[in-house]
Formats: structure tokens, C-alpha cells, sequence
DNA sequence: TCTGGGGTCCTTCGGCGC
DNA sequence: TCTGGCGCCGAAGGACCC
């Protein structure tokens, strides 16, 4: 494509009708709404064992210096008044819900980017005539119904929105006008725009670019040879405030699978077979509730050392039989060829199909077990999803931030459990801050229950 | 006491059929 | 019959995002 068919593309929107809504620090902030001692507080949710990562730090943490993908050990070090908690992915897509509803009064065309965020098409609905407006009133009524503050950046394309919802924050609204896109745009630094990551940066650094008006200054050959053909069109049209793309209800999901990083290094067949099979398990499990089955088996294996590999099987049809893809995972693992420590193991399906056939009778016993005996590394976000999943409180279940239920005291959140001894927190959306009390797990048995997920008419 | 887990998209390379 | 070019597909790896 050449300079002057994507500058026509550019004509295509002229009014700032393109909205993008981001929830500030979300994880962090659901975790704050539903726990009121922390209302205020600095919160890390991440993995919360030996390699656990920061998913999000509330602002107060992020002030202490603490960042999201940053090790929790390091966070920890950075604020140590943090509460560490693991994620509850089941209460934040209720919160999501809540917010995704609300942007649909907005318009029909939203599309969701991930769990906090979200673009909406303005034009397809009844307010591009006052955007500002709209989303001072949106806003407000997130706000009344989930607590939660939604940064709101509103531009002529995605890029300008995206970018403008990240200036307001936190807790902030920006219109950028057409006429003010370069006077927003071109002062940024390079970093700022979605897609260009810490290689991009790297390799434009290298030719001086530090700025989007650096990026304007670079001939459109000069970029896709440092960064590609592709990438290098996109960045010279986003220099340029370029950038077509429509707001669009999302496709079909292209992949699913499951990842393990081990506590410890693992060695050995036996325990490397093992954790194979359980790792693939919740590959599964996922793909039995997305439906349909797949064709590729991709079976990627990190080393001590952290390089990671990864080798594939596709099979001559799709099949949703778990024996099969069972048997595709371990032999994608054989043809990773470990010899050594492993850190990773991780198991995913491609090539997905709506339509593939289990081959039936099978014997359900060959697939449910996995589902029912949840090994204790396993992710406690789909654990708690039924009343036939409710499960006692033990050390060995027990993770910071989940939520409990005791006979008399009530509902509350799991602080710690040492032994038979829990550190509990009664408190819940609605109630005043409480006190940690400790309580003799044998004497006061305490239930690992679902989150209390908030409903649009509540 | 470095470096998670869920994904998407792009690039490169090799094999294959035409 | 051989060879080159092209398009397509699958495999592997890498960059990126939240």
C-alpha cells in the first residue's frame, strides 16, 4: 500500500465518536470493593507462590513503585504494607459483566478487548452527537452499580481513543478532538502506543525515535525494514493518526490451552508424564466449555534456564475426544525431546473446530476424574462453581484473598492458614471494615465458597 | 530472592502441488 | 524432463497485550 492510499483511509471517520473504557487497576480495585479493610489500602493480586507475578497493584502499592508482571517478591520488597491476594476470576467477569452491560446502553457496537476494557462505536448509537456526555453519564452509573472508577478516552480512531482513556487516568475523562489529534499524538513517547513493545522501542531507539513525532519523521521503507512489513505500515499510519481498523464485535477464539510454572523445577519421566497429564486435563476443561474440538496439539516446555520451546501434532481431523488429544499433548512433549529441569509445562489446542465429533460410547471415566480431584496447584478461579464443587478450608486449599463462609460468623476472606490455624476477615461488600480474627480450623470449619457477584439489579 | 498465564498476531522457513 | 516461481499450509519462534 502506498502513502497516499492510507492517508484516504484516514477520511473514513470524522467526528471523535470512538470510545475506549478502561477500568482503573481492576483486579485491585474488585479485590478493595468486596474486602472494605483494604479500602485505601496498597493490594497485590498475582501468583502468590515462590515465582508469582503481579497481576495489578492498586495505586497505593504502585506508588511504593510496585508494577503489574513485576515478580511478587520484588512488589513485596517495594511495599510491604501490601496485601498479597490470588486473583478470583470469577468475581472480577461479574464485575466485567456489569460494566460491559452498561457500555451496551451506549451503543451496539462494543467491542471487548479483555476482562476491564472495551471499545464502543458511538456512531451506532444514539449519542455521536455528544460523546463527552455520554460518557460522564456512563461513567457515573458504572460507578453506582459496581463501585468501580472506569477511565473513559474518547477519540476520531481507536489508537486516539485508547491513548486518551490512558491520559485521563486514573478515574478520567478526555475528549480529543480531531483538530487537537496531533498536539495529543506527537509529544508521546513511542512506548505509549498499544503494539510497540520493548524490542519495537529498542530497534527504533536505534534509529533516534523516541517520540511519535520522531516516528512521523521516518520514511515508510525505513520502518518495515526495521520492524517488518507489517508492523512497519502500521507505525507509519499510526504516526500519522492513521489508523482504519472498525470497531467490531469480536470473532470465534482462535486457541485454548493451560500453563504450569512449577514452584520448583521438575524432573524425571514419571513426574514430567504426570504433570502432562494434569496440566492437559485443564486444557481440556477449557475446551470441553468453549465446545467443539481442535486439530493441533501444541505442547510448550520452559527449562531452568528459561528458554522455551514448543512442538506441535496436528491430526488428520478435529476431534473433541479427549484420549485423542491426550494422546497428541504427550506426544508433542516426546518430540520436545526433555532431558533436563523443567519449570514449564503447558499444553493448548489450535485449529479449532465448532463441529468435531466426540466418537461415541466413551468411557466417562477416562476424562472426569481430573475435573473432580483438583490437584492443589491448580487455578481455584473454576473450583468454587457449583455447590457439588464447596470444599472444606485447609492449608493445603487455602489461597490469600479467597472467599470463606463459618456457620454463625458469617461470610469473609481467607487472609492465612498456617496448620489448622485461619487468619479470617468477616467482611464483605456492604459491611464495615473487620478485624482479622484467628480460628482453630477443627473447631470452626470453614467453607471455601463463591464470590458474592454483583447482579444488575443490584 | 528475577522473569505468570491467558491469549493474538506476525515472521520465517520448509514442503508440496501446480 | 528439469527447473523456477508462486501460493498455500504447517511448524516454530517471537513480540505484544492485559
Amino acid at each position: 500500500m502506498d502513502p497516499v492510499q492510507l492517508a484516504d483511509a484516514s477520511r473514513l471517520r470524522t467526528r471523535a465518536t470512538v470510545l475506549h473504557a478502561d477500568a482503573d487497576s481492576f483486579f485491585a480495585a474488585v479485590e478493595q470493593r468486596d474486602k472494605p479493610s483494604l479500602r485505601g489500602r496498597p493490594v497485590l493480586v498475582g501468583g502468590t507462590g515462590p515465582r508469582g507475578v503481579v497481576s495489578t497493584a492498586s495505586y497505593e502499592a504502585r506508588r511504593a513503585g510496585a508494577r503489574s508482571a513485576m515478580s511478587m517478591s520484588r512488589a513485596r520488597r517495594l511495599s510491604p504494607a501490601a496485601a498479597v491476594l490470588y486473583p478470583r476470576f470469577e468475581a472480577y467477569s461479574a464485575y466485567s459483566r456489569m460494566i460491559m452491560s452498561a457500555l451496551g446502553t451506549l451503543s451496539e457496537l462494543v467491542e471487548p478487548l479483555s476482562i476491564d476494557e472495551a471499545f464502543v462505536d458511538l456512531e451506532a448509537g444514539p449519542f455521536a452527537d455528544d460523546p463527552a456526555g455520554a460518557a460522564a453519564d456512563v461513567r457515573a452509573r458504572i460507578r453506582e452499580l459496581t463501585g468501580l472508577a472506569v477511565s473513559i478516552g474518547i477519540g476520531r480512531t481507536k489508537l486516539v481513543a485508547k491513548l486518551a482513556s490512558d491520559a485521563g487516568k486514573p478515574d478520567g475523562l478526555l475528549v480529543v478532538e480531531p483538530a487537537q489529534e496531533d498536539d495529543f499524538l506527537l509529544p508521546l513517547p513511542v512506548r505509549a502506543v498499544p503494539g510497540i513493545g520493548p524490542a519495537t522501542a529498542a530497534a527504533l531507539e536505534r534509529l533516534d525515535v523516541r517520540t511519535v513525532a520522531d516516528l512521523r519523521r521516518q520514511p515508510l521503507d525505513i520502518l518495515t525494514m526495521t520492524v517488518g512489513e507489517s508492523s512497519g505500515v502500521n507505525l507509519f499510519r499510526l504516526a500519522r493518526g492513521i489508523d482504519p481498523r472498525p470497531v467490531a464485535v469480536s470473532g470465534e477464539r482462535k486457541s485454548v490451552g493451560a500453563e504450569r510454572t512449577f514452584a520448583q523445577d521438575i524432573f524425571g519421566t514419571d513426574l514430567i508424564a504426570a504433570a502432562i497429564d494434569r496440566v492437559t486435563d485443564e486444557a481440556l476443561r477449557r475446551l470441553t466449555s468453549h465446545g467443539g474440538g481442535a486439530r493441533t496439539v501444541v505442547a510448550k516446555v520452559r527449562f531452568a534456564d528459561f528458554t522455551t520451546l514448543t512442538r506441535s501434532v496436528t491430526l488428520a481431523q478435529p476431534t473433541a475426544e479427549p484420549a485423542e488429544l491426550r494422546a497428541a499433548a504427550h506426544q508433542a512433549a516426546r518430540a520436545a525431546g526433555i532431558s533436563d529441569s523443567v519449570r514449564l509445562l503447558g499444553v493448548s489446542f489450535h485449529n479449532l473446530s465448532a463441529h468435531a465429533q466426540l466418537t461415541l460410547p466413551w468411557d466417562a471415566e477416562d476424562v472426569v476424574p481430573a475435573v473432580l480431584d483438583d490437584p492443589p496447584d491448580a487455578p481455584v478461579d473454576g473450583a468454587a462453581g457449583g455447590p457439588e464443587t464447596l470444599r472444606l478450608l485447609s492449608e493445603e486449599n487455602a489461597r490469600p484473598g479467597l472467599d470463606v463462609e463459618h456457620d454463625t460468623l458469617g461470610r469473609g476472606w481467607v487472609v492465612h492458614v498456617r496448620g489448622r490455624q485461619a487468619t479470617v476477615r468477616f467482611e464483605s461488600v456492604d459491611t464495615p471494615p473487620a478485624r482479622s480474627q484467628v480460628l482453630d480450623l477443627d473447631a470452626d470449619p470453614l467453607l471455601l465458597v463463591p464470590p458474592l457477584t454483583p447482579t444488575l439489579d443490584g
